[in-house]
DNA sequence: CGTTTCCATATTAATATGGAAACGGTGCTTTAAT
């Protein structure tokens, strides 16, 4: 049995790569956990991942649902496949009805290898009892990091997507994100509900990108910081008509010229960062999440073709990115996580040749972060209309639109509702999509009393994550090894490609008796796991706490962490 | 959480003050009218 599947395997890797070629170590560990488990591959983009599920589809036959976040993401990855000789289609809001019903028709007759979807269209009832005579055998959740990122509040279907999946007769999942560190790991297993989840990092480590960090008085000076750093970069005279005494001198440990990425936090620095780049005489592109649907893709396919080298943009720039010669990513004021620095910083260097990242913040501009740390889960009124119609409805369940009505809530609220009461456990999906409640008899204000306690986990994960962006900032020991550290693997030496290490001033570690990844419980915060040691401090992953930076000597006078 | 904007009020009737309110990021969907 597990000799004829390893032959299927070896079979598929010979369509997917070419006679001859070799899988490389973690696409090939991936593939042997996913023959007796659900699996979370995590691999710097460029590791092959499409290739491990390529190959997943082949061997496991039938059907595979792609669930991809982006539109756009879905045809371009369509694109890939068909030319991979697999029979891939796209399914979205942007098909014509012929089309759409021809898409699902292929589907349920085995015509289609592959079908890419998002998933709010994955969850549609419509969707649901139109492929429930599919023969769905593999679900293949691309970028799943934002199950994590964009299922609490942003984009809550991605709370169901499992359930509806396996509704459909998925009995195998494969998860694939390129950055995630053990918070979020934990977050996707649970939120798709893998079943004895095998992880499979692989190494994440970017070493030819430089890191550093600058520090600004205020918003304006930071502003002018980043625009002479990418005015020397790009070879630009620095010299504006408001250069104060901002050094823009080009810097021998960073490669001259290339093309590069501006992150900003809001929209309004989009326009305000790039007329200030004009005005040293560069062409910035701009792009954000409120520009028409036609701008945004011309912007993207203007920096992706090559066609131009710069840009300025708010985290709508992201996923899909996929340009080799990125030379820089610059940020003016921090993202709200280490998580999704990294995935920002890591768009650039594709291509293997020096690359740097700089970090330019005013102590201050972590606000935004907290900002979204609150979240916004849905009021107790809408849970407590919402649970007793679900509990009314029994065992057969109610399709959205029915509940919208019986609730009288909009369906994107429902959506968040449905989210929340999936997460808690008490709503699961049925026949043809529908939502079910699963049972108990909890009240409303029982259910919305969890969720809210939920919730409240939430911002407190979210907030520790803003404070490790902060010490991230401010810290003057080796930067890669602390940002390594707390996504959750090991380096121990210093990395000598970041600004600490170039000033002299990153630390050797010492043994502290700590070593990330073991697995601690402490009295009040309970069950964790070491992310970083310090000289000084352990800074330890809480479950329910998020990260919390302890002092060695207390933890060591008052016994405070146990091994677990 | 922090900053900006707006409005009402006060008082050297044209500007200052202060308190409240608004705003800040990610994208799927789809409907109705051209």
């Amino acid at each position: 049995m597990a000799a004829a599947q390893r032959e299927a395997v070896e079979a598929a890797v010979e369509e997917v790569l070419g006679e001859g070629a070799r899988l490389r170590p973690a696409q090939a560990r991936a593939l042997e956990a996913l023959e007796h488990a659900d699996t979370l591959l995590v691999a710097r983009s460029g590791a092959g991942k499409t290739a491990v599920y390529q190959v997943a589809s082949r061997v496991a036959g039938g059907l595979t649902l792609v669930v991809s976040p982006l539109i756009a993401l879905q045809r371009d990855q369509a694109r890939t496949l068909v030319e991979g000789g697999q029979r891939a289609e796209v399914l979205n809001s942007t098909l014509s009805a012929a089309r759409r019903r021809d898409v699902l028709r292929r589907a349920v007759e085995g015509d289609l290898d592959l079908l890419l979807l998002a998933p709010e269209q994955l969850v549609r009832e419509q969707t649901a009892e139109a492929l429930a005579g599919a023969d769905v055998r593999l679900l293949v959740v691309d970028e799943a990091h934002v199950v994590s990122d964009w299922g609490h509040d942003f984009r809550p279907d991605f709370l169901q997507v499992g359930a509806a999946a396996r509704r459909l007769g998925a009995d195998r999942v494969l998860a694939l994100t390129a950055t995630a560190s053990p918070a979020v790991r934990r977050d996707v297993v649970e939120r798709l509900g893998l079943r004895d989840a095998e992880v499979v990092v692989d190494d994440v480590d970017r070493p030819n990108i430089h890191l550093a960090v600058r520090a600004a008085e205020d918003a304006h000076a930071r502003a002018l910081v980043v625009a002479d750093e990418v005015a020397a970069a790009c070879g630009a005279g620095s010299s504006g008509d408001d250069a104060d005494d901002v050094r823009g001198d080009a810097r021998a440990d960073r490669p001259a010229g290339g093309c590069g990425i501006v992150y900003v936090q809001t929209r309004a620095e989009v326009d305000e960062l790039a007329a200030l780049l004009e005005r040293r005489g560069l062409e910035p592109l701009r792009y954000h999440g409120g520009l028409p649907a036609a701008e945004r893709s011309r912007v993207g396919d203007a920096f992706l073709e090559g066609e131009r080298d710069l840009v300025v943009a708010t985290s709508a720039f992201g996923m899909g990115v996929d340009r080799a010669d990125v030379r820089f990513v610059v940020h003016s004021g921090p993202a709200p996580s280490l998580d999704a620095y990294y995935q920002e910083v890591g768009r650039a260097g594709r291509d293997g040749e020096p690359a740097w990242a700089l970090l330019v913040h005013t102590g201050t501009d972590t606000s935004l972060g907290r900002l979204y740390a609150a979240g916004g889960g849905p009021r107790r009124a809408t849970i407590r209309a919402v649970v007793p119609a679900l509990q009314a409805a029994g065992a057969e369940g109610l399709t959205r639109a029915e509940l919208a009505e019986r609730a009288d809530v909009s369906p994107r609220t429902l959506s968040r509702t449905l989210g929340a009461l999936t997460q808690v456990g008490v709503v699961s999906t049925g026949q043809g999509g529908r939502s079910v409640w699963v049972d108990g008899d909890e009240t409303g204000t029982q259910i919305a009393d969890r969720v809210e306690a939920e919730k409240e986990r939430r911002r407190r994960l979210d907030e520790s994550a803003v404070e490790m962006v902060e010490r991230y900032a401010g810290t003057d020991d080796c930067r890669r090894r602390l940002l390594l550290e707390l996504l959750g693997e090991e380096h121990p030496e210093r990395c000598g490609a970041c600004d600490s290490c170039d000033a002299g001033t990153a630390r050797d570690v010492e043994d502290a008796g700590w070593h990330g990844g073991q697995r601690v419980h402490h009295g009040r915060f309970g069950d964790g796991v070491v992310a970083s040691v310090d000289t000084d401090t352990v800074t330890v992953l809480f479950e329910d706490e998020g990260y919390k930076t302890l002092g060695v000597r207390l933890v060591e006078e008052h016994d405070l962490l146990e091994s677990a």
